[in-house]
This record gives C-alpha cells, structure tokens and sequence, in this order.
DNA sequence: CCTTGACATAAAGTCAGGTTTAGGTATTAC
DNA sequence: GTAATACCTAAACCTGACTTTATGTCAAGG
C-alpha cells in the first residue's frame, strides 16, 4: 500500500494530478483510512492504463467508464476489451501520422543543410519536388502524400 | 493562387481556424487583394510544416518564430535547422512513448481476450507477471519498463 | 506544547488553441 | 434589384486538464 505522495514520486505525477483523476472518478475501488487515500497494486496497474488511454487521445470521463466497467467485474470483459481495441487502432493511426511527420522534418533538416551549404535554395528549387537523392526524395513524397 | 476557402478544403481545416493561424502571424507573407487573402504554394508549404511542428508538441508563437525567420531569408538558415533538428528529435521521443502505450494496449487485449475465454481472471492472475506466452510477456514487459 | 510535514477539501484560476458571434463588404446568379 | 455566397474583422466565448489557493486535520519529533 502507498500514500499519494509515493505514488506521486513513482509515477512523476504531481499529487494534484492524482487528486484530480481521484476526484474525477478514475479509481472507483481506492480504499481510505481515516480520510487518507492508500493507493495498492490495482490503482498503479490503473494508472499505469490511464498514462496509456490519455496517450491515446480518450478523455478523461470515458477512462471513468472504464474504470468504472472494471470495478464491476467479469460481465463488462467485452465492453472493456471494445474500448481497448479501439483506443489500439487510434495509437496505430497516430504513429502512421507520427512517423509522417518525422520523415517531414528529416527531409527539411536535410534541406537546411543543403542551403547552408549553398547559402542559398536555388539548387533546392530546381530539385523539388521529383529530382531529389533517392533517399531523401522517400522522405519528401511520404511527407507530401 | 488559392482563397481560404479552397485551402480549407484541400486541409481539411476550419477557415476559422487559418484566419487564426493568420491572425497569430504564422503567415508573415501572405498576400491580399483588397483585403482578401490570397494563399500561394509558400503558404501551402508552410502549412504542411505547421501541422508537423503541432504534431511535435511545439506553441504556435514558437512556430510563429520559424516563419518570421523563413522570411528574413538565408541569414537565418541555422536557427530555422537548429529548430527543426530539436522538434525531430522530441518526436522520436514521442514515438518511442506512444510504441509503449501500444504495446500496453497490445497485451490488454490480449488480456481481456483470456478473460473472456476463462470467464475469470484467475489463470491471468498466476500468469502476470512473469509467466505469460513468450510474445505477450514481451508486451507486458515492454509496457511496464 | 508546539512546530513541522504530509495529508485532506472545495472552489477558483489558468492556459492553449481554437470557435462562435455579431456585424459588415463584394461578387455572382437569377 | 435582390438574394445567395464567400469573404472580412474584433471580440467574446468555450473546453479539457490540470493547478493554485485558502483552509483545516493529524501524527511524530524536539
């Protein structure tokens, strides 16, 4: 069992955090002891989702429901495993647009260093956009698309 | 030549939100005919980058400064690479992050997949935390580092 | 005893990034 | 000529996720 303060050191989480996402309902089942709050090994493992979830764009009363699906037990497995399932799909969208996005800023770090070379962007001008290095020009049509 | 409303379009951005974008100078050289604002392929261009740096977590007053530096022109080539070359990099950290949220969400629906198959958690229970499937261990250890 | 530190609450405040509203202009379609 | 569209501005408004403030309780150490 830990206090708030631990789980706030554990997790790098401000306590105000913690009392937020109590407040809001996100750890139905957490036991108190005269009015103080003892976090165990299921709100970690919760918290631990919520990083997870909240990385995934949900807010923060969907996670409620969750929370709240699992304090009930075995008959909301389905509609649990549902919301993880499409929590996953939106994470793989977000690296595809993620990784989109890199290959955008390797290929302008690639530019500036060619313009620094240059000190200017007349050659760039007359690359762009389909007589780039092979590699680069991967980069440029991926960010393009 | 493009009006806002075709550039809304082709983005799949509120006009709303590019006369902001505007209005907090992230289009330090857009052009207007009487008072209408006239979108060239700099801005277009600009605009693919702007949702990069959004998507690298950076403010729009810190995007506003790439711009104004895209318009002094060659003099500032370094700043503007210096820039990119940090926002590359918290996106490679981003990725990183986001992969290990998958990876929790991964083995979660693996999880309740067990879950519903048993109709209880207690096989989960005897497995977590270091004796799952050899895949699945990968996640779950993965997702707990 | 009394101060220090960790805990507690309710309610107000903050912030970024838009969005909406209210009112106006300019061009084209009938 | 007037109605529909697409554009314009300034300023008020909104939202989610915290954070801060003001106030109070409680246990341990000197």
């Amino acid at each position: 069992m830990y206090t708030i303060g631990q789980v706030s050191e554990m997790f790098d989480l401000p306590i105000s955090t913690l009392r937020y996402y109590d407040k809001e309902g996100l750890f139905p089942e957490l036991e108190r002891k005269s009015g103080i709050r003892r976090f165990s090994d299921r709100e970690l493992e919760a918290l631990r989702l919520i990083e997870c979830l909240k990385k995934s764009g949900l807010e923060i009363k969907d996670i409620k429901q969750f929370m709240i699906w699992a304090a009930e037990g075995p008959s909301s497995y389905s509609d649990r495993k549902a919301l993880i399932e499409a929590r996953k799909a939106v994470i793989e969208a977000e690296l595809a647009k993620l990784k989109k996005a890199l290959d955008m800023l390797k290929f302008k770090c690639w530019y500036y260093d060619t313009a620094i070379r240059d000190g200017n962007e007349d050659r760039l001008r007359e690359m762009i956009p389909d007589k780039l290095p092979p590699d680069i020009q991967k980069l440029f049509d991926n960010a393009h698309a």
